[in-house]
DNA sequence: CGTAAAACCTGTAGTAACTACAGGTGCAAG
DNA sequence: CTTGCACCTGTAGTTACTACAGGTTTTACG
């Protein structure tokens, strides 16, 4: 078994596994400038600290709730700050669940044509296809 | 007023007006192969036909319903090719409305978690806020 | 102690589906 | 004949990762 805890802090594959988030990511998440660059080992591997893990947690969960890295990014620059209110954090979880709340409709909407257009269909092993017709021809 | 139909087609210009899709991205449909290579007048200008017209239309159709670029390729090779059956056609439309409907559950549950976060959340002028205090820590 | 395997490192390129230039030509009207 | 718009090519940027290749560090085992 390796050492979980090399002399201080995780190895970014123990990160990795406690987050569910990919070791690539996290690198990407370094490089990016959302995660900030840990100390390192003598032999130049990443050591994080609790800080660290909890802050790729609440980048995690927020992605997972759809919140782009941008957001997420102006979130912890509000966290960091001392200007965090949490007025501000509900506006933007509004304007967020706003966001998705209109994806849904835009789904819905889809959904609603693509089943409208299969009912049209025979499903039969002719070329002909009411489908292909709707889509072939402009005009909504 | 310019030309609309300059010796034999149509410019990318009045193509991109009567489909809808950006010139730019018409020419990015070219070089990824979606679209052909259209003819192309003395100086160079392409020219396209309606049969282009309604190839363009389809794949912005197509697209608004949520298929990939790749799908809709799919589709075209089909319809292209004496293969193309109702049936065929019909399944692929069937397992792209069973993508969305997923989609559409996805979003909704974040829809819900988003409403119950925003809901616990004073608004007030603190820095403690429970929406960041749900985000920032681990397990679910 | 020696070595082999696992985990780590950097840097680059690929993905999807565009969009946005920069820098240059074609073409029609005044 | 020149102004200005529409067109051309080619390249780079976007979002959020993922996937290598090729090399080092650490750890475990005999």
């Amino acid at each position: 078994m390796s050492q979980i805890t090399p002399s201080r802090g995780l190895l970014i594959g123990e990160l990795s596994r406690r987050t569910g988030v990919n070791i690539e990511t996290i690198r990407y998440y370094e490089r990016s400038g959302i995660m900030p660059k840990p100390k390192r080992s003598e032999g130049g591997h990443r050591l994080y600290n609790s800080e660290q893990l909890n802050r790729l947690a609440f980048i995690k969960r927020s992605r997972e709730l759809g919140f782009s890295l941008k957001e997420v990014c102006g979130f912890l620059t509000l966290i960091d700050s001392d200007e965090m209110t949490c007025g501000e954090i509900h506006v933007r979880t509004m304007d967020h669940l706003t966001e998705v709340r209109q994806k849904i409709a835009d789904l819905k909407k889809m959904e609603r044509t693509l089943k409208v257009m299969a009912a049209q269909c025979s499903r039969g092993d002719t070329p002909d296809c009411p489908i292909v017709d709707d889509l072939y021809h402009l005009g909504s």
